[in-house]
DNA sequence: GTCCTTGTCTACCACTTGGTAGAGGAAATG
DNA sequence: CATTTCCTCTACCAAGTGGTAGACAAGGAC
């Protein structure tokens, strides 16, 4: 059918709209003109604007969980686990960044379904959790608050990955090079920080 | 005068309501109404709305220079230094979440005025460079690239502070306590990650 | 008193917003 | 062929947007 690929346009476009310029930047005769349709029609595929809203929201929540699923299948431990899945985190930045942009706009305070995105990501953060314990347990990670540990990590990796504007402001060109020795850095200042004090055995 | 006391409210008011609901979110009838006066008495005050997000940003960085040079002014050197920086940006976050939310804002790529802030931010940012390069050289902290150092520990410490609303939808219930908690949970975070891996003379 | 400045207001405007109603084409179905 | 279903469109609408024009009241200056 001609029109699913039009519904799949819309999310899409909407997507990146959404993360660029916030829900209440975002115009649905904008977004429309940008895919080369009338407003209506994305009215006909989504009843509202807050529909298309969440419908964004749970598609994008999807891939989210798969890139963490994917990262988290090789079975790995320690650190070598969380490089892992900030590999996957920046790969994801780097070719779809409109993802990330979508999380930092629906963990705003006001976004008009901070909740909803809460639900569908809530049994990550269980996973997280309960990886980040045994693997304290395990003498693998520094002994610390598991969810404060957890929200360190996020701020960091996040914070890192979506703010890419501030270090434009701030004089650098975010080429690709630069996205690779920002990945690193992030990486050393992970290991540094969850290290356990009295080195443990981890890898050979 | 009775109308310079009108401007300062309005610039209140703003902070907060550009903070919570971003730029294209906030009306200037809306905020009108909020402080108790017609939109026309704002466009009295301010040409336009832009103007008025350009001078509540001024109004901002402002008080956020002032927070770090407060906490520079110690002459405090190493992980010391950072700590006080640490704790004077809790400090304004729990007594001013507006201008955090405003920070955040800001910082988003499409925002009117990125480059703006980015100008103000500027010598903060050369002045933080500066101290970790120093710092070092002197064997206090952890060597690496100071850019990149800096870029994460501004994740962390923005992300920590503004993504309050994660917290909350992740089940956490920001109490006074659990500030405290949080902070001295980043702060530990920090530690881990500035520290020199072969121990330096510090603080006695 | 009159004049001028300052500050807030009412009235209005052009434009954009999300959303409704329904026409009409295309293609499958009988 | 006629009918129905699916999809996109044109035409509107009420409400809200940022912004302009100008009335009006309160004071201070003269």
């Amino acid at each position: 059918m001609a029109g699913s690929d039009t519904r799949r346009r819309i999310l899409d476009t909407a997507l990146a709209a959404f993360g660029r310029d916030g829900y209440a930047g975002t115009s649905l005769d904008g977004l429309a003109a940008e895919i080369g349709i009338r407003k209506q029609t994305i009215l006909y595929w989504f009843p509202s604007k807050l529909d298309l809203f969440e419908a964004v929201v749970d598609d994008t929540a999807v891939d989210l969980a798969d890139a963490f699923d994917e990262a988290a299948a090789g079975g790995l431990t320690g650190l070598d686990q969380v490089q892992a899945i900030v590999d996957r985190v920046f790969r994801l930045a780097v070719h779809r960044p409109q993802v990330l942009g979508l999380v930092r706009e629906v963990t705003r305070p006001e976004s008009p379904t901070a909740s909803r995105l809460g639900a569908r990501i809530r049994p990550l953060y269980d996973r997280a959790r309960d990886f980040l314990m045994r693997e304290m347990e395990a003498g693998r990670i520094r002994r610390s608050d598991p969810a404060m540990l957890l929200l360190s990590l996020y701020s960091a990796v996040v914070g890192m990955v979506t703010e890419l504007e501030v270090q434009r402001t701030v004089g650098f060109e975010p080429t690709l090079r630069s996205t690779v020795m920002r990945r690193r850095e992030l990486m050393r200042f992970l290991r540094a920080a969850l290290t356990p004090e009295h080195p443990a055995p981890t890898s050979p």
